[in-house]
DNA sequence: AGCCTTTGACCAGCG
DNA sequence: TCGCTGGTCAAAGGC
């Protein structure tokens, strides 16, 4: 069942690195950078799939993009993104925000971001997106 | 002084 | 109708 993780682990360990102004200085879990600013709003343990889980909200007051982040481990992390962000990313990502032109367009920028963070692995591993 | 993160409590929905 | 789980908000603390 453990395989399941695997592509997750090496993807999330690149960007586990990536600790900026996110880091405190206290221990917490590191988040990949996907190219928008998010901010918590909250984090609970999810018994049921015995992970803990965090809550985050795109930073633009105008857009209402959250982002859900679940991790039985710091090697295990999962992303999920609901909505859709309402302007391009604040840093790269350049591509994706040109190649789209319609950033209302909430089934693409979620591909983008999928595949961002996941490659192209199928969505199986991470049909937890059901909810949009 | 300001911003961000963290923790706890509350509310809503579903079984 | 009650209980449980998930999600969000608010307040406090720290950098």
């Amino acid at each position: 069942m453990l395989s399941m993780y695997n592509y997750q682990s090496r993807e999330t360990e690149e960007h586990t690195e990536e600790q900026q102004h996110t880091d405190r200085g206290r221990q917490r879990l590191v988040l990949p950078e996907d190219g928008f600013e998010w901010k918590k709003y909250g984090q609970k343990f999810i018994k049921n799939i015995g992970k803990f889980r965090g809550y985050f909200r795109c930073q633009k007051r105008d857009c209402m993009a959250k982002k859900r982040a679940e991790w039985s481990s710091p090697e295990n992390l999962r992303i999920v993104y609901k909505g859709s962000h309402s302007h391009a990313s604040s840093t790269q990502d350049s591509s994706s925000a040109s190649s789209q032109g319609t950033p209302s367009s909430s089934a693409a920028n979620q591909y983008n971001l999928y595949t961002q963070l996941f490659g192209n692995q199928p969505a199986s591993s991470t049909r937890d997106q059901d909810h949009t």
